[in-house]
DNA sequence: CCGAATCCTCAAAGATACTG
DNA sequence: CAGTATCTTTGAGGATTCGG
């Protein structure tokens, strides 16, 4: 299947670079704040807050931290009192924001037809165990 | 930022029924099965196990039976003795895999800079830390 | 207001042993 | 060979507290 990421003999996610960042990015927080902040300026830590529900503070300051390092993020400090914290994305996690969104509404689009298929798959196994049990 | 999924107002992953099946295609196992299928006839349980390397055979049992309930792979079990399974994906798997794999290859090509930009970010930080501690 | 630090919980994942 | 069952371990993630 030609060139791939991880092509060595053994495809162990640990010996992969690359595999973290795609989890980063994918990550259930992550994949949520690259897409809240796609088409925006920029957003405050309290509004990225209040604007994902349900994500704590730690997780937050977490995921913004790892997709800063990863420079997809772009984090600026206003010097003052009260602090004052702008995010926004990079050229780099616009292009990455777009991925993960282009995939995400894939699964959109399919999810119809994946819930179809699982309630197929459900009604086999339960006829399935009825037999046996 | 358009029609997006999950669009309510408290963008909750646990709200979300398409979140859970974008986990399951970008989850650590799922990403590498997807693309180890992908261009493939198909492929044995243990040539599965073999090839992705680290995979448990509980991970790998599991996994495959996710992506074959989501309709992503397809399962054939020849009625022989020893047992013979072979897993292929469907249409809709190989859709699936296309993007995670495209994805994956972007993030490939994005390392280097990623990679360089993390060390900054580390040095920086180091630097912080020195004057702090 | 924006985090860092700490403690805690529980579900995911590995190891191992066993079976049709 | 292709799984299942069980036990243990690990670490992601939540709650809370504190600091700049």
């Amino acid at each position: 299947m030609g060139v791939s990421p991880c092509e060595n003999p053994d495809v162990n996610a640990a010996n992969c670079p690359s595999r973290s960042v795609l989890e980063h990015v994918t990550s259930r927080w992550g994949v949520l704040l690259l897409a809240r902040l796609l088409g925006e300026e920029s957003l405050r830590f309290s509004e990225l807050r209040r604007s994902i529900g349900g994500i704590s503070e730690k997780m937050l300051a977490q995921t913004l931290q790892t997709l800063e390092r990863d420079g997809f993020v772009r984090r600026e400090a206003r010097p003052v009192i009260p602090p004052h914290v702008d995010y926004s994305l990079t050229p780099l996690g616009e292009e990455a924001a777009r991925q993960v969104w282009d995939l995400a509404r894939w699964v959109e689009r399919s999810l119809p037809e994946v819930l179809a298929t699982q309630r197929r798959y459900d009604e086999r196994r339960r006829k399935a165990a009825a037999t046996t049990g």
